[in-house]
RNA sequence: GCCCCCAUAGCUCAAUAGGACAGAGCGCCGCCCUCCUAAGGCGGUAGUCCCCGUUCGAAUCGGGGUGGGGGCACCA
């Protein structure tokens, strides 16, 4: 479906050429004062510089050939203001006809402006063997939304995890267990049996181990050195170590996806640095055979500089003086295979600002390197997650809190605030809490652009007031438990209905509002802005909320009225849950 | 030292092409529940870090400052 800034757009760019001018000035925006009108056109301002003429003249002309025009019946109002301004506001009829095709339309009106196309997503990047902390909300939750709204417009999306789960933490995890448990069949040499299939250690277990042996490396090059040897020997492909690695790996990934189960998160793949891997010494060769890379300081660099650049970018490290490959190389070796695997058209990382140069980096040797030619190379940064304090959240004590904990302590807010004032079962209230409170997380995080840093104020997150999450699921539950009712007293067949054709003010706020929705979710797709979601269902939550006030649904006495109003909320619950659902949480039936 | 990002109301965030009077929420002060969930609604309070410039018009663009965060080759 066409947005309706669109066709109002067109219908003004005829208006404006039949009137002699470029259509270009027929631009129709939304009124950003909604006291006057409904949509606004500045055309008539921008074209006075180019045609040397007093932009309320052209704006006359406009609105005098727009008001001698059929096309005018989609307007109840046309008129110039002051220095040029051209204010509309929307017949209704009009307005309920544009509502009723959207709430007839697979996806609420929203006809993606382009073709469909074939994107990687990655985000998450966690390490295996250490649990999540709250370094890796941001990147599940904003990966997560983009993920959805790029499905929503029709691409096909591969999100990936990109594990870390190769390299020197590796070693250590092996190293220490032979410390720990040295009669495992993995460190006895002798043995040629099959290994078990039952892991040798608990995810607790394993959530000790790294740590401990990260600390013993640092006070032991003893250990640390013995460490350098597994990674090595895990590398090459010894197979008892690549037995326990693969131990290591299941553990971990069924504890990972039962976490970001929790955030409602999920990957289409898990693959990890360790499937980049092969592909290494080949791309390598490659860099040394074109003879883009060469040696510097014992390393193997790139150079990435660019005349253009106004900030000195140092040469992409492909291979360290001590032969190995590291973060760039990695995710060089990552873009290849995920060339072969996928052929997408965009890769877009989701990754800490602070990441930045490096992904610039790597991107720009992948393009020197034509090793993806056709495919857009994507860095969405984020910024810091930081306490109420400005700085960089923490636990009480200075640490870093896991990520398990930092949702529980949401469950609880929730929890809290739903027993303070309702008579729900616990068990009910247990229950609407995650929803709730995954809600509070992911829209307090969410509706702040992506790239800034922000504020996690769990109080204010978890609030029911005020743009939170919760406020806009409570406004959810509202409109279905009037529907709920409806139906009860009427069944189920009365689903059919029309928006009506003449509204009250709030009535017609709020449908102005709902056509909004398809240029929102455009917006949110092209600017991998997920806050431009929440900013809208916020906007359309309080035009709802109004309207609830000033007209009584279930006691309209005019039944036809009374269907319009039905109508009308049926589809405010449709675009109120799907765009929840592009944000990545949904809504009880009850709180 | 060099470079990048950020700066909006007491606090947390918006601002769709450079457009009209910079919008919300929290907080604070009033008013509204015999009525579909008052977890709400209505009203009041208060702001673009500073200086100069471009423009009919600047939070937005340019120049200069101040303050905060970050990055500058063998960590990921």
């Amino acid at each position: 479906m066409k947005k309706l800034l669109d066709i109002i757009s067109e219908v003004f760019a005829d208006t404006f050429a039949s009137c002699g001018y470029d259509k270009k000035y027929g631009k129709v925006t939304i009124s950003n004062r909604p006291d006057l009108c409904e949509f606004q056109c500045n055309g008539a301002m921008a074209a006075a510089k180019e045609y040397k003429k007093a932009p309320f003249l052209i704006a006359d002309e406009i609105v005098a050939k727009l008001t001698e025009d059929a096309a005018c019946d989609m307007f109840e109002k046309v008129e110039m203001v002051k220095p040029g301004f051209i204010n509309l506001s929307l017949s209704q009829h009009y307005l309920a006809s544009y509502v009723n095709e959207m709430s007839q339309d697979e996806t609420l009106g929203f006809t993606p402006s382009g073709e469909p196309k074939k994107i990687v997503i990655d985000y998450g990047g966690p390490n295996v063997a250490k649990p999540l902390h709250v370094g890796h909300l941001r990147s599940a939750v904003i990966g997560e939304s983009l993920k959805r709204i790029h499905r929503f417009a029709g691409d096909t999306v591969i999100g990936d995890v990109h594990l870390g789960d190769w390299g020197l933490q590796m070693g250590l995890i092996i190293e220490e267990l032979h410390c720990q448990k040295p009669d495992l069949v993995y460190f006895d040499e002798s043995y040629t049996g099959e290994y078990p299939s039952e892991a040798p250690f608990t995810i607790s277990e394993l959530e000790q181990i790294y740590p401990a042996a990260s600390a013993k490396s640092k006070e032991d090059p003893e250990f640390k050195e013995k460490a350098h040897t597994a990674t090595l020997k895990l590398q090459e492909g010894y197979a008892p170590y690549r037995a326990l690695w693969q131990h290591i790996l299941n553990v971990s990934v069924t504890d990972l996806k039962k976490n970001y189960e929790k955030l409602n998160v999920s990957f289409d793949v898990w693959k990890g640095e360790s499937d980049a891997d092969p592909y290494i010494p080949d791309m390598i060769q490659m860099f040394v055979d074109s003879g883009v890379a060469h040696e510097s300081q014992g390393a193997l660099v790139i150079d990435v500089e660019e005349e253009t650049d106004t900030k000195t970018i140092p040469p992409c490290i492909v291979r360290k003086s001590d032969g190995a490959a590291l973060y760039a190389t990695s995710d060089l070796a990552t873009i290849i295979q995920r060339e072969q695997d996928y052929k997408p058209d965009e890769i877009i990382y989701v990754a800490d600002n602070r990441q930045e140069m490096h992904f610039n980096q790597v991107f720009r040797v992948a393009k020197k390197t034509n090793l993806c030619p056709n495919t857009k190379l994507t860095f969405q940064g984020f910024g810091t997650m930081n306490g109420k304090d400005g700085k960089p959240f923490k636990t009480r004590d200075g640490g870093v809190m896991r990520l398990e904990t930092l949702i529980q302590s949401i469950h609880d807010a929730v929890y809290a605030r739903i027993m303070e004032n309702r008579t729900v079962s616990e068990e009910e209230a247990r229950t609407v809490a995650e929803i709730v409170g995954l809600s509070a997380l992911k829209y307090g995080d969410l509706s702040n652009q992506a790239s800034k840093d922000y504020i996690f104020d769990i109080d204010r997150f978890a609030s029911f007031e005020g743009n939170t999450g919760p406020y806009i699921l409570y406004t959810l539950v509202r409109i279905k438990s009037i529907l709920e009712k409806y139906t009860a007293s009427h069944g189920e067949a009365t689903f059919s209905h029309t928006v009506n054709t003449k509204q009250t003010a709030t009535e017609k706020t709020l449908m102005i509002e709902l056509t909004k929705f398809n240029a929102t979710i455009q917006a949110a797709y092209d600017e991998l802005a997920p806050h431009k979601i929440c900013a809208y269902i916020y906007d359309l939550s309080n035009a709802f909320n109004k309207f609830y006030h000033e007209n009584n649904i279930l006691g309209e006495s005019d039944p036809e009225k009374q269907q319009g109003f039905i109508a009308l909320l049926q589809i405010t619950k449709n675009v109120l849950e799907t765009s929840i659902d592009l944000l990545g949480f949904s809504a009880p039936d009850r709180m």
